[in-house]
DNA sequence: CTGAAAGCGCTTACAG
DNA sequence: CTGAAAGCGCTTACAG
């Protein structure tokens, strides 16, 4: 060493209060020239946190996933912290590994980044003791904060625009049952179908995968039937693509044809042809606030339990008056 | 505890073999019963590897970037690694930061996913004495391994197949100057123009920025011009989708006024309209590479230095023959 | 096959 | 303001 002890350096790199400033200075300035970098690992055995946080994601090569991590990235970094990243693919079995890793990593907290998340995998981490914050999943519990985006209401207001522009056979083109996002878009529609007086019908409701793969299926569903819609809200933009891709195959013109909406405002949505009409989701945003509500949850501070962010309607060329009144 | 030692509770916990099988499974029953979780950081303070691996990308919200930190997951969460996410956003503070947290982690390895790396931020994290893997950006030196598309001879296939529909008035609009990737499809493109005996034209070569805000301003500058191109090679799928865009707002029609090609294959680029023409990268596999050739190294095996993948060619609407023989 | 001991690199009361 | 000591939870030679 310098001429100091062992504790004194300890303090010194941590600039406490009770070391001389001078001895503080000299310090820092050895260990800076040594290339000194204190293990993450020692310092967590004894103070017991890990200053990490672990990101659980059904698959980041989802772009409205990789938004919101990036998101929770920034600010991570910004207060220092490490993000462990982990995908589930919604898989049981890996569901139960991810847990195991954080848990010995002992992350002081963890997120939740899907849409997709089971409900029985909050109890597998909710048994960890660590704050938990869901993203655009709710769960019924005490175990987790939640950040969500309004889905009901934003689904609503984009349902709403379609019938003003004379729409009343309108599809809805969901995920699979079960999922929060998929059953609170769905009541949003149902919602403004009701509003409206126009009665609501089942056949004109099919379900994808949330993907375009699945989009596509859906899509070429609807257009089997003796009366196909005039317009299609789909779930998600990653599913528009999909349906989008199947529409035109089937010779229809979009929007002259039929309308096409999405939901997400992914970063290609604005540049299809025609541009898609859908609800903006602050993806930065989002994954900012499940990270600032993790660190008030460490420091302490009072947060709120649901956090709920407004969608915002985006009217693109994807959506125009129906061709004629049916 | 239940009869034993300390010392004999974890060489059970390892399975090792120099403990009693009986002893095995008693110790083993009883830790998952109390829901026994080790350590992390204690086991890494004694072993000095932390089981863990940092990667480090420009920005996770780009697909290519998502494509690969997924197939990098998948291996590494087989062979239980944990996996740091760290955006460096290409910004020099923040790259020390990165590094320097990576450092204090004792990662095991390091993998930069990113084209737009600069050479400077290797002897950064070199200086970690810690295997280095980067993914499509080679380091000349001996630091760090390389896994890598074969860029320019899948540029020059495609440049080919471009001037096999009968275009001679072909553009290039690339990524920001020296970034390698760029550099060698730049080059691939000169190949394959060389080959044919077409002149080069610098005129007919612009610059966006990997992004579709860069293709759509770089299109623009090209339909300025007083012959404007028949076709336009992107430089990346981002790119290409801004570049549709604008030649839509021109009132040109694609592929009948100006042939599109990109390159990526990104999840989207077969759901545009027009599908477009494009070299696919196998993201994931390419993830996959990387963690494979950081495990290698762990093991001691002797790995590729670099390691060269092949694009694939994939045609589809974007691009037909030119109008008008030019 | 099992136990006792040392030590990984830190932090933090407790004395001075 | 600084030092000596204990301890965080593991692993691993070293003895038996």
């Amino acid at each position: 060493m310098a001429g100091v002890t062992h504790s004194t350096v300890s303090r010194a790199l941590r600039n406490s209060p009770l070391v001389n400033q001078d001895t503080v200075a000299k310090i820092q300035r050895i260990a800076r020239d040594a290339g000194y970098r204190i293990s993450a690992a020692a310092r967590s055995l004894v103070t017991r946190r890990s200053d990490a946080i672990g990101v659980v994601v059904t698959n980041i090569a989802d772009p409205f996933v990789a938004g919101v991590v990036s998101g929770i990235e920034e600010i991570a970094g910004q207060h220092g912290l490490s993000v462990f990243l982990a995908n589930s693919n919604a898989d049981p079995e890996r569901e139960v590994r991810v847990a195991r890793k954080f848990e010995e990593q002992r992350v002081d907290g963890i997120i939740v980044t899907s849409s997709r998340v089971g409900a029985r995998y909050v109890p597998l981490l909710a048994h960890m003791q660590v704050p938990i914050v869901l993203l655009n999943n709710q769960h019924p519990g005490p175990y987790a904060h939640a950040v969500m985006i309004a889905n009901r209401e934003a689904s609503r207001e984009l349902t709403r625009h379609l019938i003003s522009l004379g729409h009343r056979r309108i599809a809805y083109l969901g995920d699979r049952h079960g999922y929060q996002s998929d059953t609170e878009r769905f009541a949003g529609y149902r919602d403004a179908l009701r509003e409206a007086r126009i009665r609501f019908q089942p056949c004109l409701v099919v379900h994808g995968d949330g993907k375009p793969e699945g989009g596509e299926t859906a899509a070429a569903g609807l257009f089997g039937l003796p009366e196909p819609p005039t317009a299609i809200f789909c779930y998600n933009d990653m599913s528009a693509l999909g349906a989008l891709r199947r529409i035109r195959a089937l010779g229809l013109r979009i929007p002259e044809d039929v309308s096409i909406a999405g939901f997400d405002d992914l970063f290609f949505s604005q540049f299809l042809n025609p541009p898609l009409t859908t609800v903006r989701q602050p993806l930065r945003h989002l994954g900012n606030l499940a990270m600032d509500t993790l660190l008030k949850i460490f420091a302490g501070e009072p947060s709120e339990i649901d956090i709920k962010v407004p969608g915002e309607l985006i009217v693109r060329q994807s959506t125009a008056p129906p061709k004629e009144q049916s």
